[in-house]
DNA sequence: TGCGACTTAGACTGGTCGGTCCTATATTGC
DNA sequence: GCAATATAGGACCGACCAGTCTAAGTCGCA
């Protein structure tokens, strides 16, 4: 007996981050996962919102373990950590054609408006993958310069990446985003001391296209 | 006799930036715009559709001449100006509660998939955003450092203010905003050569009059 | 005076949606 | 064997929603 919970739980996750909370009936999740009546569903779950927010915690929770298994990497340079965090985003909404979001920026923006059970659970895991982020960051201590809020930083990349999704979702075009992320690494890198030695160089080559996966390994590039 | 349609327009639309497109019913329009029935409604639009690319259109329309004339302002020096333009979105999303968002973030992801005509409205626009942007960083010519592609930060910028308002939805806090706002002037700085003035400070005095002579301000790099 | 544009008013259709209720049949643990 | 649980299938309710339709009143203008 496999466990229909879950597969109702994927099916409306997946739903979800296609076109949206309010956007996904009962119906479509039931439809999508292969039950046959609300009975079956009104078994497991008590009404829609309480759906919405088993999606919620699980969402993030498997985003937040991939990403967060990234963040937490001990053999690599914190920096370039940092950096392939925020490869996996892009990547995962490459991979979504674009459209999708979930959990980031239009799922998070919309069920944030749909209820303050969501937007609190949603604000919430917020901080914990910004606090993940200022303890990396703080990680490289002596090597960020000085006057440089870690914990605001981490908001502005955590902001950045959602804005960068959603600014795909418009133009559906991956290379956007890509750009952004180049970008946000580069600032990254600023933020760190002139004399501290990782970091993507300062823009050097043609202000053009790179390949992805990693910016600048740690050993490498010294400007 | 004041103009109805005017009227429909501006209820649509600040019930549209605060709980969505797709959530705002066409009776709402009526309730809130003071209508008597449908049949006016549908007088003055052929569909629910076309009302939404009205509102579309007239939102961006204002919000456009507002940061717009911001950021052609000839009198001031182009990265102030910029500076300028992120305070003015700071604002206005402060003036909003936090909640609405039009014609940034939310809404734009919502109605972007809410049909492919809106899609391509709401990118032609972002594009033209990005393109006064990039125009305004080109200004600074011999200010920039070598290699930074203009266009590419222009949409930085872009994506990075609409982060910020996504999280302002999530958190409500006006200043996780201006947080984000300030490094993003940092960033904008740090794009500068440092043989060129650099300072993240932030601008004080509002801007005056809008004059409307777009380019032409050639001198730009002043110190 | 008559026409056409605008306005007020609301009933109605066909559809969707969240949620309830009811009836059966399997499966499982005791 | 029994009871709890899971699965299956679907009728039904009240609500909301986009859009249609009818009908009548107001106003400017030719």
């Amino acid at each position: 007996m496999r466990d229909r919970k879950a597969e109702i739980l994927d099916a409306a996750a997946r739903l979800i981050a296609r076109q949206g909370y309010k956007q996904t009936s009962i119906d479509d999740v039931i439809k999508a996962s292969g039950l046959c009546g609300k009975s079956h569903f009104y078994h497991h779950f008590k009404s829609k919102e309480e759906l919405g927010k088993e999606v919620l915690n699980r969402s993030f929770e498997r985003f937040g373990e991939r990403g967060l298994a990234i963040l937490r990497e001990p053999l690599i340079d914190p920096i370039e950590r940092l950096n392939l965090f925020i490869d996996s985003i892009v990547v995962a909404q490459a991979e979504r054609g674009c459209v999708a979001s979930s959990p980031f920026c239009g799922v998070a923006a919309e069920m944030a408006d749909a209820g303050e059970g969501f937007r609190t659970r949603i604000d919430a895991v917020f901080d914990r993958w910004c606090d993940q982020i200022r303890s990396l960051l703080e990680q490289s201590d002596g090597r960020l310069r000085d006057g440089v809020d870690a914990a605001r930083i981490a908001r502005f990349i955590i902001a950045t990446l959602e804005g960068a999704v959603l600014m795909t979702r418009v133009t559906r075009e991956i290379k956007v985003m890509q750009g952004i992320a180049e970008d946000l690494k580069r600032f990254i890198a600023m933020q760190l001391r002139d004399d501290a030695f990782s970091g993507p160089r300062s823009p050097s080559t043609g202000g053009g296209q790179q390949e992805r996966g990693s910016g600048a390994l740690a050993g490498s590039s010294a400007t």
